[in-house]
DNA sequence: CCAGAATGTGAATTATTATTTATAATATGA
DNA sequence: TCATATTATAAATAATAATTCACATTCTGG
């Protein structure tokens, strides 16, 4: 037994699981549950079929331990900073600028958590149990609950917290993507700024804006 | 002959590949391309297995044509507004309130519409045609365009367009989602406005904002 | 009414792939 | 070293589903 209560051989199986996990995201975000097999998990792993049947139920539950390990990659990093004690101008901000360090360490991770978020609304990969949609649940309703302080402690514009909510994930998933998809053409620092600068101050130049709305 | 130029026919067989499109489109939107079979699809369309063959290659071909029919009738509703004769600011306001349009008519085509958009960037389904990306960035440069010389113009801040046009778009196809996802709970109405607000004039309440982005 | 063309049918074929299982290799510790 | 337990293997199984094809039905003009 070590300091972490687990045995030589027992330590050896979770870097097992590890491996084929691993192989499975690199697979999985490249080309989506239905277009990998375990066969080719195997291959990749270095395994045999039958063995990632000795960690894994079924294709499902493998596909599903690994959907839950993104969710909680993503809500680690974002949850401490909606926490965290400053007022909601620098809270979003921060929630914002996270997204840099999101893009950098797990692109491929992000890609499939964005991929299961957009699949439970479309069905298009196996219904992942409930939980990860919880995870994005609490992401949004705690960044909702800095809009609605935020709105009323007069920082920010008084508009509905869910639409100010569901645009803000909006653009920075679909910036996350592109930034994935096309890594030379953009600049991740500099599209950052923009989406801060688009979301806070508008498109509008004039403030008469407001009559024609 | 009729004034179309079909026989009779030909109009059936005509008559005959929309009911079997339609059939599709219904399963599919609903269901994702994996998760729908061609007996299934005969089924619905009241037809057999294989005169689904004698209309469409293959599933995959049937599934390109629902797409690419889904992808023109977008593109006939945005198109057109975007190449009005009209000040920026006025175009980007009848491109925002035509997804009111579009919601509401074409729910399950738009779904479609999207998801294969959004399977493009995750192999999720079978790679169609890039003529369905190319409608889409049309779109895009259309949208992109009008930015530009509003700019110009002085109707709008600089702000790099394409930044600009990604966070439109994504503010606008997530938004249609969770209509489609919750039609109940959501004011399609209310909803375009609150978008066309945070658009235009930002989140942040005053403008001593810039100091701190 | 009939020959032949055009359409439509659905059972049979073929492929693919998730899952099981009988067997082999390896590690443990007495 | 040997008996036992653990872990890994890959060939066999079972399901599912796309595609084909030999046959039936319906239509057409004569």
């Amino acid at each position: 037994m070590t300091k972490t209560g687990l045995s030589r051989k027992e330590r050896e199986k979770l870097r097992h699981k590890e491996e084929i996990l691993t192989a499975a995201l690199k697979l999985f975000s490249d080309r989506g549950f239905h277009n990998v097999s375990m066969q080719e998990i195997a291959e990749q792993s270095e395994f045999s079929v039958g063995t990632l049947y000795k960690f894994f139920e079924s294709k499902e539950s493998l596909f599903a331990a690994l959907i839950r390990s993104c969710a909680n990659r993503v809500s680690d990093i974002l949850i401490p900073i909606l926490d965290e004690k400053a007022d909601e101008k620098r809270k979003i901000t921060s929630y914002i600028e996270a997204h840099k360090q999101i893009i950098e360490e797990y692109a491929s991770s992000i890609r499939l958590y964005l991929s299961q978020n957009l699949q439970s609304a479309l069905t298009l990969g196996p219904d992942v149990e409930p939980e990860t949609d919880a995870v994005r649940e609490v992401i949004r309703q705690k960044l909702s609950d800095v809009f609605k302080s935020g709105m009323r402690n007069g920082i920010f514009k008084s508009i509905d917290p869910w639409i100010t909510t569901l645009s803000l994930s909006a653009v920075l998933e679909s910036f996350i993507f592109s930034v994935i998809k096309n890594p030379e053409k953009i600049s991740i620092e500099n599209g950052i700024s923009r989406i801060k600068e688009l979301f806070f101050t508008g498109i509008a130049k004039s403030l008469s804006v407001q009559n024609d709305i």
